[in-house]
DNA sequence: ACGTTAGTATTAAAGCTTTAGTATATCGGA
DNA sequence: TCCGATATACTAAAGCTTTAATACTAACGT
């Protein structure tokens, strides 16, 4: 497997694809929000397949992407490299960083709160 | 305020920055993992301060760089971009990746709860 | 069958970060 | 004073992503 980093644009070209599940050089044209040349998003497109993130079935002489990777794979790579450069590893900072910089809402704490007494029950709670 | 973003081998110079408080670019040199080009390094340091994250004050012939912006501030910045771009803003998804990413001790579990009901006291309960 | 259209393949320019070579200046010791 | 060592300034090459033009190909309608 490789470094599972995406740049910029190829993050966004994949999400439109994991949402679509499908998508055509023009289904993800259409659904990016930056207007780009048709040339622009066949290319991005090709470089992911080239990479191993995506992979296409022919319909006609059109390609039809279908992703290789999980949007959580990615997420989880991405999320864990940030956390290692930025963090030294530490979630705790991580977290804590994310609580001062955000408006959280009440509810969104408790729903974390939740999450992690759930996560703590289901593992070794000690 | 320009974008606070740190590309990665500026962020490693600048961490090295932060971590000493004062450095020359020998200093940060010696300190980085990867081995550099006293010029290389140099020109980092230059790049950044252009960009306004250091500034320098001279001794003798010697420049010795200084932050002129906080970690927590390039933390929260380059968190937020992320948790957007990835995660729609969702702080809850975040955390969630998180969780299901990592080895978390017991330990730091209890801790990261004991943040968020902090959090959750000092700001608005409901 | 033929031309137009709508695809992909190829190539490369533009813009960016990283890396470092070369030029230049200056400090400090003999 | 002069030389070597060490510092910054300047310049640019190398490597990367983004963006798109151009070339090529094949399907489809008539």
């Amino acid at each position: 497997m490789q470094s599972q980093k995406l740049h910029r644009l190829e993050l966004e070209v994949m999400k439109v694809v994991w949402r679509l599940g499908r998508a055509t050089v023009n289904n993800v044209r259409d659904a990016l929000k930056q207007s780009l040349a048709y040339t622009s998003v066949a290319t991005t497109l090709s470089h992911l397949e080239k990479k191993g993130f995506l992979t296409h079935d022919v319909d006609g002489r059109t390609y039809v992407y279908r992703p290789l990777i999980q949007e959580n794979e990615v997420s989880q790579s991405m999320l864990g490299d940030l956390l290692e450069r930025l963090f030294d590893g530490s979630v705790e900072r991580l977290v804590n960083t994310l609580l001062e910089t955000r408006e959280i809402s009440p509810e969104e704490l408790e729903r974390l709160r939740e999450s992690i007494v759930t996560y703590r029950q289901e593992n070794g709670d000690g």
